[in-house]
RNA sequence: CGGGGUGUGGCGCAGUCUGGCAGCGCGCAUGCUUUGGGAGCAUGAUGUCGGAGGUUCAAAUCCUCUCACCCCGACCA
């Protein structure tokens, strides 16, 4: 029996699951059961009326995912194949900048996120729970205290640092509404890597290397992302990027504002801007004048009545933050940004008020309230409020404004600070560029998270002039089980998953469309045999189907090449090679595919 | 948590308004015929109609409670 078929033997009575089989090679450890039969690929032909996005569905009905319950997915085998691909990747680019892998537990002690505020700050997101000796314990969403505490009182000299860990591993996060499949879960796995440095410089670097390595990760993956500047949120630290997969469909979470001169690009959470508005009037203050507006309570409907633009109102907002009522003025044409806001009154709980609380706190019903007046509410005002001359405002009184307003004579501010949100058409705030407002998906974000977990946490070293210090952190993370199906947001077509070659789950499906023709089965064993000793993976659609199904399935799965077996080509001795994204396919000897595979491998994406 | 919606065979759905034998398509099993883009014929299996309680001679259908899931919003390291 020749060796490539004596090793299918092998391969055939292997264990699935891809446990290593002995005698191989290393770099062909990897090797699973690639027959069609002999794997579970369970293909569905309907839409499922549970997922939404393109990539949602594609993964149900191609057969790499089911749900158990809502925001809780299995990973079926071809998933897990993509996983493990791209798992490999992250894991090599990771090595290769010098992290350490590790693995932390899911479950936590309540205590650390005691100990480091975020147990009250966090809110429901987290999962807690208690065990039998009724300690409570909560399932972790991200590991800093976990890996801080690991770190606390084990490096006590700068001269062992820097230090970066990281581990590839489940993480449960009690999402509110989980949704878009495995975009939001509420358990996904995620790479999370943590860097702990001695001085600023030293993090400077480590900071660096792991945007480096992220580029080489995504890159390598077929992926095209940026890096956009980011809000830190819940993580705390200052400095925080992402980075996005930029998508034409509707699946785009996250709005990016993007400079189209000099590349400037933010998360709009995140994003300034220059106001290109017409320079506000710079007549003299007039005495305020209070207007009856009948029916007019919005903007629109205000600028429409008065006949102003609506860059001549500015618009006061409710909001609630940690129980206290705040006012926030933007200019009228503008939309406030509630996380500026949010990080404007360091609040934790930050909610617009509801039509009583406006009641309540402006006298008035909603769509009327104006800064003249207000009592016992904080007044945050806008950089572009503040240059406002004689402003429309509403007059906390139903169906009535106040013409020529001005900041410090008629209200005073508690601070002036931006609130806006960054609109497309915005000029850069570093340059005349434009911003540009595009969809992206977060497939990994970058977190610079400064002294305060290991000040809490008891992180501290002693520096070469014998003083205690804690340590600089960052944090550092991937969805390896979201990324996959982002990428799909971008690489598909009417038949279903076109994926990239280095997360494919296979590289090849090969098709014989007569499994009861001697010749075309005897072609196919040896191509199996030859593409899986050149260790390339195949799944060799073997099952006794009528071509239609086997072509539409294997579109549907989007294995990048395609060897077709049929009679036609076959009786000169050739078999059909086709990339998943070609209309065309190319004849190719028997005795040459594998050289012709790679060639045409290094084609594709 | 607020608003809207859906639970009927493995999947997709009809039936519910107006109570009266639980149906259709796909899939599945067996046989025959087919075989280069989701085959045809024949035969067959599969349901506590999400759950509990109630009304009724009779409940998938009406009433009450409850659970799950989906969509919109708030939230999101």
């Amino acid at each position: 029996m020749p060796h490539g078929l004596a090793m299918l033997e092998i391969l055939r009575r292997g264990r699935p699951g891809g446990l290593p089989i002995s005698g191989l090679t290393d770099w062909k450890i990897r090797i699973y059961l690639m027959r069609w039969s002999k794997t579970y690929i369970p293909t569905l032909r309907q839409k499922q009326t549970e997922a939404e996005l393109i990539s949602h569905q594609l993964l149900l009905r191609a057969g790499y995912i089911r749900k158990l319950a809502a925001g809780i997915y299995l990973y079926l085998p071809l998933m897990q194949r993509v996983i493990d691909k791209f798992s490999n990747i992250v894991r090599e680019e990771m090595n290769r900048a010098g992290a350490l892998e590790i693995t932390m537990s899911v479950l936590c002690p309540a205590e650390l996120w005691q100990k480091s505020g975020r147990y009250d700050t966090i809110g429901k997101e987290q999962m807690r729970l208690k065990d039998r000796h009724q300690h409570d314990m909560v399932l972790c969403g991200t590991h800093e205290e976990t890996v801080t505490n690991l770190i606390a009182g084990e490096v006590r000299s700068y001269r062992q640092l820097p230090l970066n860990l990281y581990q590839i591993q489940v993480k449960f996060r009690d999402e509110i509404r989980p949704r878009f499949g495995l975009m939001r879960g509420r358990e996904f796995i995620m790479k999370d890597a943590y860097t702990f440095d001695a001085d600023a410089e030293s993090f400077a670097r480590s900071y660096q290397a792991m945007v480096d390595a992220y580029f080489a990760v995504f890159k390598r993956a077929g992926l095209d992302v940026i890096k956009v500047e980011s809000d830190s949120g819940a993580m705390g630290g200052k400095v925080a990027h992402e980075f996005m997969l930029l998508v034409d469909t509707d699946a785009g979470e996250e709005d990016i504002a993007v400079c189209n001169k000099c590349g400037y690009a933010a998360n709009v959470e995140k994003a300034e801007f220059k106001d290109d508005a017409p320079d506000p009037t710079d007549a003299e203050p007039k005495d305020m004048e209070t207007i009856d507006t009948p029916g007019a309570a919005t903007i629109e409907e205000v600028t429409e009545f008065l006949k102003v633009d609506a860059t001549a109102l500015a618009k006061t907002l409710m909001y609630k933050a940690d129980g206290k009522p705040v006012a926030a003025m933007v200019r009228g044409d503008r939309d406030v940004n509630e996380v500026k806001l949010r990080n404007a009154l360091k609040a934790v709980d930050l909610e617009m008020a509801s039509e009583e609380e406006v009641l309540k706190y402006t006298g008035a019903p909603v769509g009327f309230a104006g800064p003249v007046g207000l009592k016992d509410v904080q007044i945050l005002v806008d950089p572009l409020v503040a240059e406002m001359k004689n402003m429309i405002v509403g007059a906390n009184a139903g169906e009535k404004h106040i013409k020529n307003v001005n900041l410090d004579r008629d209200f005073k501010a508690a601070e002036v600070i931006d609130l806006t949100r960054a609109r497309g058409g915005d000029t850069c705030p570093h340059c005349d560029g434009k911003l540009d407002v595009k969809d992206g998906i977060e497939v990994g974000n970058t977190f610079q998270l400064g002294t305060n977990y290991a000040e809490k946490l008891g992180a501290k070293f002693l520096d070469a002039d014998s003083e205690e210090r804690p340590c600089i952190m960052g944090s550092y993370g991937i969805g390896i089980t979201r990324t996959p199906q982002a990428a799909l947001e971008k690489y598909f077509d009417d038949k279903g998953i076109i994926w990239p070659k280095a997360i494919a789950p296979y590289l090849v499906e090969l098709i014989p469309i007569k499994m009861d023709n001697e010749n075309q089965v005897a072609a196919a064993e040896k191509i199996y045999a030859a593409l899986t000793e050149a260790g390339i993976d195949v799944l060799y659609d073997d099952r006794d189907e009528r071509p239609g199904v086997k072509f539409n399935d294997a579109d549907l799965v989007g294995v990048p090449v395609r060897i077709t077996i049929g009679d036609k080509s076959l009786k000169d001795g050739n078999v059909e090679l086709k990339a998943r994204s070609a209309d065309k396919f190319d004849l190719v000897p028997v005795n040459e595919v594998v050289e012709a595979v790679i060639r045409l491998a290094e084609t594709l994406n």
